[in-house]
Order: C-alpha cells, then sequence, then structure tokens
DNA sequence: TTCCATGTTCCGCA
DNA sequence: TTGCGGAACATGGA
C-alpha cells in the first residue's frame, strides 16, 4: 500500500486527527523498528510534544515536533496509521502507540515489520542520509528535472522510476499504473526514450498521483481506466482489447498490457 | 503447506 | 569506480 499517495493520504488523516495534540504517553511495541535510537530516547523525545506541522518526502512522512526535531514514519510495505478512542479499538500490529491529551491514540501499525521509526533534526537531514532525490509530486520538481535526471540512468523506465535517488515517490505498483497508462512497456531502456517520451512519462505520473490523491489511494475509487488493485495477469485490459501480463522486471512483480504497451513504438 | 507481497539494503558482477 | 539487478530481510495471508 504506501508509496507516495498512501503517505501523502496519511499526512492529510494526521492533519486532521493527531496534529496539535500534545503526547502523554508513547507505547513502542516493535523495537525493532526504531532505527537509530534507542526506545527509552524515542519515547523521550517524544513526550510532552506535539506534532506542529506534517511534510512528506517520497513515502516518508515526517512530523515536526515542538521540541523542533521530526519524528520521522516509514511504512514499509504493510504500514498504516489509525487514530481511535477507544482501547479494544486498537488495530492489529500497533507497533507505536502516541497517547494523546484528547484520550485519543494514534497507532502506527506494520504487519511485516519493514517499516521505521526514527527522530531526525530536519527534513534535509533524512534526504542527505537516505540518499533521497527530489519528491516526484513537488513543485520544484520540473520536466526538465525529470528528463535530465532519468537521462543519467543506463537501466530500464520501470526500475528508473522506482529508484528513490533519483526521485522518490514511486514504488511498484505506480510505476506500472504510469506506465500503463502512457502506453510504455516497463522493460523499455530509457535511452530508447526521446524527450518527448519522457516528457509524457512526466505528465503521466504528476496526473497519476494528483488522481490517486484525491481518491485518498484508494484503489476502489479509482477510475476504470487505471489497473491499480486489478493486478492480476491474463485479466483484460481496461484500457484496449489487449489482456494483462505479469513479468518480473528488477525482481520485482510487473504487470503490463501485451497490446498498449510495446516495447518499441 | 507453499508461495507471494505495495518496502529498503546489501552484495556481486560488468 | 559506478551502477545495475538479484537476493535477503520479516511475517502474515491467500
Amino acid at each position: 500500500m504506501p508509496e507516495l499517495p498512501d503517505v501523502e493520504t496519511f499526512r492529510r488523516y494526521l492533519n486532521r486527527t493527531a496534529k496539535n495534540k500534545r503526547i502523554d504517553n508513547v507505547v513502542v511495541a516493535t523495537t525493532s523498528l526504531v532505527k537509530d535510537t534507542s526506545k527509552a530516547s524515542l519515547k523521550r523525545q517524544l513526550k510532552g510534544h506535539r506534532i506542529t506541522k506534517t511534510k512528506r518526502h517520497g513515502k516518508y512522512l515526517l512530523g515536526r515536533l515542538s521540541s523542533d526535531t521530526w519524528l520521522v514514519l516509514h511504512f514499509g510495505m504493510t504500514g498504516d496509521l489509525q487514530y481511535y478512542k477507544s482501547e479494544e479499538d486498537e488495530p492489529d500490529y500497533t507497533a507505536l502507540r502516541l497517547d494523546l491529551a484528547n484520550n485519543y491514540h494514534l497507532a502506527y501499525t506494520s504487519r511485516r515489520k519493514l517499516g521505521e521509526v526514527r527522530i531526525v533534526s530536519s527534513p534535509d537531514e533524512l534526504a542527505e542520509e537516505k540518499e533521497l532525490g527530489p519528491d516526484v509530486y513537488s513543485k520544484q520538481f520540473s520536466k526538465r528535472m525529470f528528463i535530465d535526471t532519468v537521462r543519467r540512468s543506463r537501466g530500464v523506465i520501470k526500475t528508473t522510476l522506482m529508484n528513490q535517488s533519483m526521485m522518490s515517490g514511486l514504488g511498484n505498483v505506480y510505476a506500472d499504473e504510469v506506465l500503463f497508462q502512457v502506453g510504455v512497456h516497463p522493460s523499455t531502456p530509457v535511452k530508447k526514450l526521446d524527450d518527448g517520451d519522457l516528457g509524457k512519462i512526466y505528465n503521466t505520473i504528476r496526473r497519476v498521483l494528483r488522481t490517486t490523491i484525491t481518491h485518498k489511494a484508494d484503489p476502489d475509487d479509482f477510475p476504470r481506466t487505471y489497473f491499480t488493485g486489478k493486478r492480476e495477469s491474463n485479466r483484460a485490459c481496461p484500457r484496449c482489447s489487449g489482456t494483462i501480463r505479469k513479468a518480473q522486471i528488477s525482481g520485482r512483480p510487473t504487470y503490463y498490457c501485451s497490446r498498449h504497451q510495446k516495447k518499441n513504438k
């Protein structure tokens, strides 16, 4: 679930729920997800403070604390956020729980324990440490930057779009969605794409992200011509009379339409 | 039971 | 030397 549109949805959720509420108590249930700091230190840095502002860089959600440091949440493949009042509503797999002054709780859950929780001094510090490229949905990330960045890659287009150090935010599912919509085969070498092709890919990335964020990253609400949420081989293509195929690209399961996504135009 | 999975990181090879 | 691709990681669900 958690690629850029999901994390942006989490960010907005946090803004209208736990933001500006004092954190009275902190429960760390899954210590292995806390990186670069001890459990005790994480608790100390959260307790008594509030999240006053949120940001997102790619798939990372950051919350500025009233102490002027930043809480970082990464959701791995199965992370989620839940805001609730009654203790019996506590979700399964809660890894970190913030008990707020209004008696509500914010739970960060992780089924597969692949995420990350930490404190950094600034969003820039996080980007530097993780070597994150610009957020693919940010205003600053222009079409020119996109084309120049992609040109540095010697690999195939899908893998390039997913490379977080080139641009951050797209994962396996949304990279497929973008290429599906723009009609480019995922294993097309970047060097075979001209500036016109790349410009179209850029426009499609922005449009797909805008649309899916609008629908709160819920595939059930996506337009019919999207195939996120319907990733299944041998299924009819929602855009043409073709059939959805599955392949392995850079070790990731990849879905594409064998008819309207040709390797060479 | 076996296989698969929306994440990142590490290692070997070209 | 640099960058790409595959494997590993942890764990639940189909």
